[in-house]
RNA sequence: GCCUCGGUAGCUCAGUUGGUAGAGCAAGGGACUGAAAAUCCCUGUGUCGGUGGUUCAAGUCCACUCUGAGGCA
């Protein structure tokens, strides 16, 4: 009945809702480190785009995760994410320190909070090329495939979700596993960690006009010259990395797709539909404790997320 | 003051010879296990400016009215 696995305290929350701020002022008052589940803050150099933090606004704060990959380096995973971020957290862990995974990105938390168990298989990029190829020459041709080679994971997916069609052939071509044990499994699988979970929200209203003023904010503070200096040196515009929501369409105004305002509406557009993306993968997570932001001073939210976040060490302790 | 053209979904608009309305965009909901800021699926939300009239039946025809743009005085 008594678990004794190490805890971790989550702050999530959709873009923009202040995550950053409140996880520094929550880490300098319980004297914790901070570890990032933000799958664009990994690639060094998309700072300003990736609303990074600043050395500033770190505060002193050690944040982990942060700036451990190149945009065009060997492909970046979740399984990689979660690999790293367990070494992290075990180091923090062997503090004696609680760590606070602050993030956005709903799979690199779930990697970290529940027991996604990522198959030992890597991808193969020359099988995924040629799937791909496949697909493209003749549509609808990978769900057939995966029909005849794994019907269960075939009627999990739509005939249209390319990239997971070929990730499931390319489990059960090199593994001879199934995605839909997976899929099925839903995450339930061993946790090494007790997750003390708050996500951040407020109206939609509200997080759509911080959108709007954090994409003015970054362009204020150079985002177009940043993007600009990574489009100059010339990488695979399909690199990963570069379709993170901003540089992506940016690097069409520069292409000569479309003017800078109209990139900008883009960006701005984009973000919002990724806040409400973040927002269906967060829900579904009972665990969960939400702070609505517009309910709380900014004082008053500090307290109300270390109350939350530190009541499983003061049981276990 | 007169004339013309508009007023239909959050926006731009379409609506055959009258049968209580539909496209694009925006938006909303969902999925998600080695690309996840990615990828994919589903959804029309409406006192058709208002009032009255003709009609079995009005977004559609008539009258009046409110309102926007333009033109003529």
């Amino acid at each position: 009945m008594i678990e004794n696995k190490p805890s971790i305290a989550v702050l999530l929350g959709p873009t923009a809702s202040g995550k950053t701020a409140l996880g520094v002022a929550i880490a300098k008052r319980l004297g914790i480190e901070i570890v990032s589940a933000d799958s664009i803050q990994i690639y060094r150099g998309m700072d300003i785009g990736s609303a990074k933090p600043t050395e500033e606004e770190m505060g002193g704060v050690t944040h982990h995760l942060l700036d451990v990959a190149d945009i065009n380096g060997p492909k970046f995973s979740a399984a990689e994410y979660q690999r790293l971020a367990r070494e992290a957290i075990d180091l923090i862990h062997a503090q004696g320190k609680t760590p606070l995974v602050v993030g956005g990105t709903g799979l690199y938390i779930s990697a970290l909070t529940s027991g996604l168990d990522f198959t030992q298989t890597a991808g193969d990029e020359a099988l995924r090329a040629q799937l791909a190829a496949a697909e493209a020459q003749r549509p609808g041709s990978l769900h057939a495939l995966l029909q005849k080679e794994d019907p269960a994971a075939a009627a999990r997916l739509h005939p249209h979700d390319t990239k997971r069609l070929i990730r499931a052939l390319e489990v059960k071509r090199l593994t001879g596993g199934s995605m839909a044990a997976d899929f099925a499994a839903g995450g339930a699988g061993e946790c090494p960690y007790a997750p003390r979970m708050v996500g951040l929200t407020m109206p939609r209203e509200l997080l759509y006009a911080r959108i709007e003023q954090r994409v003015d904010a970054m362009l204020a503070q150079g985002l177009v010259a940043e993007a600009r200096g990574i489009w100059a040196r010339g990488y695979d515009r399909n690199l990963p990395a570069l379709q993170a929501l901003g540089y992506k369409q940016l690097f069409a105004h520069f292409s000569g797709a479309c003017s800078l305002d109209e990139a900008v509406e883009a960006i701005k557009r984009e973000t919002r539909r990724f806040a409400k993306r973040q927002l269906t993968w967060f829900r579904r997570d009972e665990r969960i404790a939400w702070l609505d932001i517009t309910q709380y001073s900014p004082s008053g939210l500090l307290d109300a997320a270390c109350d939350l976040l530190q009541t499983e060490k003061e049981g276990s302790l």
